[in-house]
RNA sequence: CGGGGCGUGGCGCAGUCCGGUAGCGCACCUGCUUUGGGAGCAGGGGGUCAGCGGUUCAAAUCCGCUCGCCCCGACCA
């Protein structure tokens, strides 16, 4: 195509509103535009570039045998019930009414649709295995959108359901999806790595995310320096510093005014470690005790796993009301008919600082076992930077990544409460196991952004770049230049994807938007090399640079092509 | 939902504290010169200063309300 055919709104200076490389590289290079919060205009080039990853995305779907559906997005009101989603979704689901005031939703997923089709539809054990998947829009009203399509509020996702007879059967349809997305993210060109991960709202047994390195993620990553240990923070374990301090006998201290662990620490000249935190939460109306090392941090999604849902911190007033102390000053010791849970970090530990359930007091010298009865210890904390891996004896990292991707047994959480059903060899009736799989499209494209992009603009793999190569007639005015551009564009447009930037303006700007847009190949014809009869050939990647003449061209681009 | 920042030609910003009728760079249009990393000179067009209300002789500027956008946190298949 030629570029002064083309829209391509490029800009030269970047756009207040980005604060991300990704973000400000996808305005500046002219792939989208907003319209409202978390809502963006793909252009054509940013178009370009997500049906490429979609056709990736499509090719490695069908290799595993999985068949593309096209599926509403408007949903209604009763499926959603059905699974209790209408109400769990919350204000994350776009809501609307029809004319007739009949109640809908915009779909942020499409597990209920799928078990309705698959209960209406499957009849026997012959129907199965089956795995059906969509690549469209999704809708989720995010209570913070951030860094354009990072995190937006319609989004494309290639999304995928199997079902299956039995957990072996999933097991194989899992494990397929596992090693597609390995493919999909490699020939996308990512670097890219899975972590165990929390299920969530979506329930099922095992979970991975597929994850991208990038400062501009939002997910955290724990990663071991020496082995191959990964987890998501959620969910990471690894083994804290140690204490071990003196046992003593329980005693009281003043600590006036003394409520955070450090300002209990700084006040009786002790590390914050030497602390015991006491947390009360509440679960539907019951209150539970949690108690952390002072230098430790609760992970409410580990809580929510080892004790059930609907969770919250205590009120200060129910904090008093229960404990009969105020916040700051509340501790285990002396507590009865509350469930205590302890990090599995306190364990066995000995001479701690607490709160005295007495305002302006603490006690020191608190022996865990000595001095008062835990329920049960669990793991609890959240992982922090410098703890030792739980599987060797490298050191634990904290890093940002964008998840591009997700994988999850659902198990028969979706079948079960809308009742899909099959008929076995023996014309029992069993339910359907299922899985679910999404991919994030927008997420491939900008985590390719945040991973390749240089000083100078985006860098596109070969394989998902909107144009292959970029032929640049320096001066259009210029006959021999032209001629020779002309020609190259013709000879060469049966093998790639090209773009000729015709357009009459200055060299300099030629080359900056053609690294802005970062495609991949360029052959830039300038009057300064075709004196010696030479064009030249530059690699956007790595800058490299080739003169060659102009009959060479073709070879030279394959050998690089072959190379890459 | 809590905290912070911002809203002035298409883009980036100054002007706001201390009220006096809007300016700079880029982009755009015309002409001439220029042509291998976002050119030079000359001329020109374009702004209800986010919106509404108030104070004042006078409001981009002061006061109140509303809306929008971004960032941090909470939250999130």
């Amino acid at each position: 195509m030629r570029w002064s055919k083309l829209f391509i709104p490029t800009l030269k200076e970047t756009p207040a509103e980005a604060e991300v490389k990704s973000h400000q590289l996808a305005l500046k290079a002219g792939l989208i535009r907003p319209l409202a919060s978390g809502v963006y205009s793909i252009l054509p080039l940013g178009w370009k570039v997500l049906k490429r990853i979609e056709g990736i995305i499509r090719e490695e779907m069908e290799r595993i045998g999985a068949q593309e559906f096209f599926l509403p997005a408007l949903s209604t009101r009763e499926l959603w019930t059905e699974t209790g989603r209408w109400k769990d979704y919350g204000e994350d689901m776009f809501r609307l009414k029809d004319r007739k005031d009949r109640d809908l939703c915009l779909a942020p997923t499409h597990e209920e649709v799928i078990t309705d089709l698959a209960r209406k539809e499957i009849r026997s054990y012959r129907n199965l295995p089956q795995i059906w998947y969509q690549i469209q829009m999704k809708f989720r009203d995010e209570p913070r959108p951030r860094s354009a399509l990072l995190r937006a509020r319609e989004f494309i996702m290639k999304d995928s359901y199997s079902l299956d007879r039995d957990e072996e059967g999933l097991d194989r349809s899992y494990t397929l999806h596992v090693e597609a997305y390995k493919r999909i993210f490699t020939r996308c060109g990512l670097e890219f790595f899975t972590v165990g991960a929390f299920s969530g709202l979506m329930g099922g047994s095992a979970s991975e995310e597929f994850m991208v390195l990038s400062p501009a993620g939002e997910d955290e990553v724990v990663l071991c320096d020496k082995c191959s240990y990964r987890a998501n923070l959620d969910v990471a374990v690894g083994v804290p510093s140690p204490i071990g301090f003196e046992d003593q006998p329980l005693q009281e201290v003043h600590t006036p005014e003394m409520k955070r662990v450090e300002e209990v620490a700084g006040f009786l000249k002790v590390e914050p470690k030497q602390l015991m935190k006491s947390l009360l939460y509440i679960q539907d109306k019951t209150p539970i005790f949690i108690l952390l090392r002072g230098d430790h941090e609760l992970k409410e999604a580990k809580l929510t796993a080892h004790i059930g849902g609907n969770l919250r911190p205590a009120t200060p007033e129910e904090v008093l009301k229960r404990i009969g102390a105020e916040i700051g000053f509340i501790g285990p010791v002396g507590v009865e008919g509350i469930h205590i849970v302890a990090d599995l970090a306190l364990k066995g530990e000995k001479g701690l600082i607490t709160g005295a359930n007495r305002k302006d007091y603490h006690v020191r010298g608190v022996n865990l076992e000595r001095d008062l009865y835990v329920d049960e210890f669990q793991d609890l904390r959240q992982v922090v930077e410098g703890d030792t891996c739980l599987e060797c004896e490298g050191r634990i990292k904290i890093e940002k990544a964008i998840e591009v991707g997700h994988t999850f047994k659902l198990g028969k959480k979706f079948s079960k409460v809308m009742k899909a059903t099959y008929a076995d060899e023996k014309g029992k009736e069993r339910l359907i196991v299922m899985g679910s799989y999404g991919i994030g499209l927008e997420r491939i494209m900008f985590a390719t952004i945040e991973q390749k992009a240089d000083g100078d603009g985006i860098v596109w793999p070969l394989s998902i770049a909107p144009y292959d190569l970029l032929i640049l007639p320096l001066n259009v005015n210029h006959s021999e230049t032209v001629e020779i551009g002309e020609n190259l564009y013709q000879e060469l447009s049966s093998h790639y994807k090209i773009l000729y930037d015709d357009r009459d303006v200055r060299a300099g700007e030629k080359f900056k938007d053609g690294d802005l847009i970062g495609i991949p190949l360029r052959i830039t014809i300038g009057e300064r090399n075709l004196k010696d009869g030479n064009v030249e050939i530059r690699v956007r990647s790595t800058k490299e640079v080739f003169t060659v003449k102009p009959e060479e061209v073709r070879e030279k681009l394959k050998r690089i092509v072959n190379s890459e």
